[in-house]
DNA sequence: TTGACAGATGAATACGTATTCATTACTGTG
DNA sequence: CACAGTAATGAATACGTATTCATCTGTCAA
């Protein structure tokens, strides 16, 4: 009648052990051991009668005792931005990979760059098996700290980690460069630059490629910063683009989020894209494939991307430290670079 | 010159243990264990001495072996659908909050409902210190599993696990109720329910909501199911919409990702919301706001909800098996349900 | 028959920390 | 001065597993 002798009680009395498993199948807690890590070294007729008894008294083995022993997590650290939807899909894809592995993702996330710092401290604690910068706000110092020694470490997407930390990325530059050349193909003659964070390393180098391949066509590529990656940010900077004298024919936006909120921007103020502005994004987020937006975009090879990380991870040769993986992306067409005019 | 003598170099030969800190600062393992876990039991002078040594060497607590002594984790186990932009942002909610905590989150992302259980199974091996469960396809069986002795379980949104597992919820029934209301006050008439899974326990609920609170306004509510809570499934099923003798004065959709399909589908068909039909969401994602879409949906505070099931994970009295926290929604008024003809 | 050898198992130990217990030094009160 | 009480510390142990080493059994070839 008493509630803690109940067997099934929601806290159970204590966690059953190897021991106890070794007890119960009258064997020693090293065959029970056996059983469950490398079961090849245990007879059959053995095996079976362990897990017999572990079943019977639901044992199930304590991986942090595992670790312990073998110096091995199966754990892999992502510290990741909490917010940006780009964030998101890559931690999604992640996981998944890992999961498929048989790792798990221990998520670190910050909202504020100052909190990348106490992330980086718990990591160190945790013995992870490998760990994940993605984040363009982590600061040079703090990508230095990750060098001290421990599980290997890679950037995500991180171009400024090049030469400090092992990398990977899309190739930015290269894929800019192609959204300029599919504008200039249509014929466009003056375009606008709208970058989210003007210290941003990838927003540099996006923006170069398509300062460079502009001017490989005599057209010039003013820069206009929003001042985040996010879809606000884009949101307000519309309204000076709505304010302007006069659009340029295409706007080319450093981010799909930042584009959907220049987008929704421009068509509140009675501006239609891409009637009267084409505008290209970059990222390849789903929804720049909704048929609300339907964008013109450079769609990051996501899952590839994430293969390399892992590679990167657990590679055996552990030398060259700072490899850089580049990417690249592909562009793809679609209704907002689409002229509804001849 | 041999690379193997660099002590800075990638790997580093052996990690440093407190008992490396302990005869650097010329104290036992225990002082040193103590410095770090319980400052106030060493005394000021022995204090600064260990930790002078511990930076000098670089030590670094092992949270494994902590976790293995203590018992405790700091560690919260979430296990998600991969997908799915609702789930994504209650992850960034939840995250952060146990960040705030000094806890961390190991995410158990599964695709495939299939998935689930090795999910479930690996999960048991880490000795985290509570799981979240977060999907509306965990089956019953599932969950029933989960009531075996091990850490606390609370299921999050997810009301069939209502009497088996403490559970957190918005109060689906009312908050569509609301959204009825909302409508019932416009002076609509005719109206159509969008579901999403129709074997989802949220989707039969929130159903339930919107037929109740129509019928006692004398208005019918056909359900019409989409197939997913997915962004693709709204966009196909809003074609048989298209296709309709009559459209209804309004679409009561069961979730804001499956809205964002129909909106779209139908403004492609060249049906415009609100213009040609008023339009309901639920969840209140964050591209809800946007303009493009501007939805009228339920917000559910996800903060809130997130800070219930930690309590539920935490509280110290651990009767009362079966909790179930439901927590009102507020109703965000949109432009899809603002009628622009007088 | 004997020795070599592989297969299966148990005893013992290590992983790195937190905590209990005992010991020591020191403070204040009678 | 004696005694109680507290603060600070070290020695030893436990957490639950994986692995090394030694032991034992049985098989096969000489």
């Amino acid at each position: 009648m008493n509630a803690s002798e109940d067997g099934v009680g929601r806290s159970s009395r204590r966690r059953v052990t190897s021991k106890d498993v070794a007890s119960e199948a009258g064997v020693s807690q090293a065959t029970v051991a056996r059983v469950f890590s490398s079961p090849h070294l245990a007879a059959p007729q053995t095996r079976e009668r362990v897990k017999a008894a572990a079943t019977r008294l639901g044992y199930v083995p304590n991986a942090i005792a595992r670790s312990l022993k073998s110096q091995k997590t199966d754990i892999v650290a992502a510290v990741v931005p909490a917010q940006g939807e780009y964030w998101q899909s890559m931690l999604t894809s992640f996981s998944r990979r890992l999961a498929d592995q048989g790792r798990q993702m221990l998520l670190f996330s910050f909202a504020e760059a100052a909190d990348v710092d106490s992330a980086l401290t718990a990591v160190e604690q945790y013995r992870v098996d490998g760990i994940v910068l993605a984040s363009s706000t982590i600061s040079q110092q703090q990508l230095i700290r990750m060098l001290r020694p421990g599980p290997p470490v890679v950037a995500f997407n991180q171009p400024a980690a090049t030469g400090v930390l092992p990398q990977v990325s899309v190739d930015n530059e290269a894929g800019m460069s192609d959204l300029a050349e599919h504008l200039a193909g249509l014929g466009v003659s003056t375009v606008l630059y709208v970058g989210g964070v003007a210290s941003a390393s990838t927003d540099q180098i996006r923006y170069r490629g398509a300062a460079r391949a502009l001017g490989g066509h005599g057209i010039a590529c003013p820069y206009l910063e929003s001042g985040a990656f996010t879809y606000d940010a884009g949101y307000k900077i519309s309204a000076q683009l709505a304010y302007m004298d006069e659009l340029p024919e295409a706007l080319m936006v450093g981010s799909d989020e930042v584009a959907f909120g220049v987008i929704d921007g421009l068509r509140t103020a009675g501006i239609d894209v891409p009637g009267d502005v084409l505008l290209t994004g970059f990222d390849g987020l789903p929804q720049s494939a909704w048929a609300g937006y339907d964008l013109t975009t450079l769609v990051q090879p996501i899952d590839v991307l994430v293969d390399e990380v892992i590679e990167l991870l657990f590679r055996e040769d552990t030398q060259a430290p700072a490899v850089s993986v580049v990417v690249p992306g592909s562009v793809r067409a679609g209704r907002t670079t689409r002229r509804s005019d001849g």
